[in-house]
DNA sequence: TAGTGGTCTAAACGTATGTTTTAAACGTTA
DNA sequence: TAACGTTTAAAACATACGTTTAGACCACTA
């Protein structure tokens, strides 16, 4: 019994990060149920029993992470301000922006698997207007609002419209060298490796850096 | 008979606007001939018959704009570098950069429509396996190698490697802004205005330039 | 005028889709 | 054991899809 509700209980997730995985790779369109459920090993109507209906699983797959990323948001971006604090200090602009692009591009070139493909799903999932991305974009608004004061702190010469345009960039660096992270090595002729994460991470946190 | 084959052509032309416009707003699979078809007032099967599938569809509407943008790209090199020679001095980074990034900017931001719309339909287009992007970016690949060098003269501190990383991230800049232009006013809390095409690439190429 | 080739239309085809329905299997509780 | 709610399974449903087909239309030529 034990062993069969495990059974069950892996069967649902089973079915999230096989379509977590499938909705990165492909369109909502693209992704039949059918295909869901052939991989994930779980019966055809699996997908309606546990979610109602395809959006529901694809909400569900968004759900299942997008609170804890950015809850590790503001987790760094507190414990960088507590550190400045202790050393008499502001916060400096390489500490604020690693800590909005830290958990994703962590997570991408993580090796536990399921996070890099939730994050290339989050960055698709941006263009679907299916999913009620409004939404979601909401709760990553919020988050943000909390940064804007550091850097209106350390770049006092800024408006708030300049803030927030180049959070806008910084995002959008990050999810196109999240989505065409592969394209890199095509473009400069195989010069570029991708190399670990924090590689990357440093790359881009610099590129941002001195772009703000 | 002439207006007739006008009608004709306009027929054809009239698939490739709408069709630009829809694939644009939704992926390639959500997007059906039939909607095309319709809202372009022709038969379900003109598709077919003009462009051979769906697929075929597509890739026109890929090429109809393409090769232009890429040329524009390399006149704007160009001339960039015969104003430079005439001046005696070398290209500035922000000419390189503008040059890479005017025409999509500019044609999002065109009052003409038809541009605007492929911008938005090229970045979605690049999340596309369906459309055997690889070959897209290769014409790309080619018209930046031919700012390397460039880049490569102003600044001798960075490697190649560095040089493709940073155009790389300015793609994915670029790519976002285009595609979530609409955001940027959720995200500020309608603090910033779109504005015209100009103050938007004033600030893109400026954080480029930053970041370089 | 009869015929010819290119263009366009209406209808149909076969298939794949998301979802619903029906019932069987299972674990839990009384 | 018997009854019950939950989960799994198979089948069917209705629809939407991309594509194909057969023929109508029409300007033009012989």
């Amino acid at each position: 019994m034990k062993s069969k509700k495990a059974l069950r209980q892996d069967a649902k997730e089973r079915i999230l990060d096989v379509s977590e995985e499938l909705f990165a790779n492909g369109s909502f369109a693209s992704v039949s149920v059918r295909a869901v459920t052939a991989q994930a090993d779980v019966n055809l109507s699996a997908v309606n029993y546990y979610f109602g209906s395809k959006q529901g699983l694809f909400q569900a797959v968004y759900v299942r992470r997008a609170t804890l990323m950015n809850h590790e948001r503001l987790h760094l971006l507190h414990e960088a301000d507590e550190k400045a604090q202790a050393e008499g200090r502001d916060v400096t602009l390489k500490e604020l922006i690693s800590a909005m692009l830290t958990p994703s591009i962590f997570w991408l070139c993580d090796e536990e698997k399921g996070f890099s493909v939730y994050i290339r799903f989050l960055a698709r999932a941006y263009l679907e207007e299916a999913s009620d991305m409004d939404n979601v974009l909401k709760q990553e608004v919020d988050v943000f609002d909390r940064f804007v004061p550091f850097f209106q702190k350390i770049k006092p010469g800024l408006s708030e419209e300049d803030i927030y345009w180049n959070i806008h960039f910084m995002m959008g660096v990050m999810h196109h060298t999240i989505n065409h992270l592969h394209r890199i090595s095509l473009l400069s002729h195989k010069a570029c490796k991708i190399g670990p994460g924090e590689k990357v991470r440093d790359r881009l946190v610099n590129f941002c850096c001195e772009g703000f």
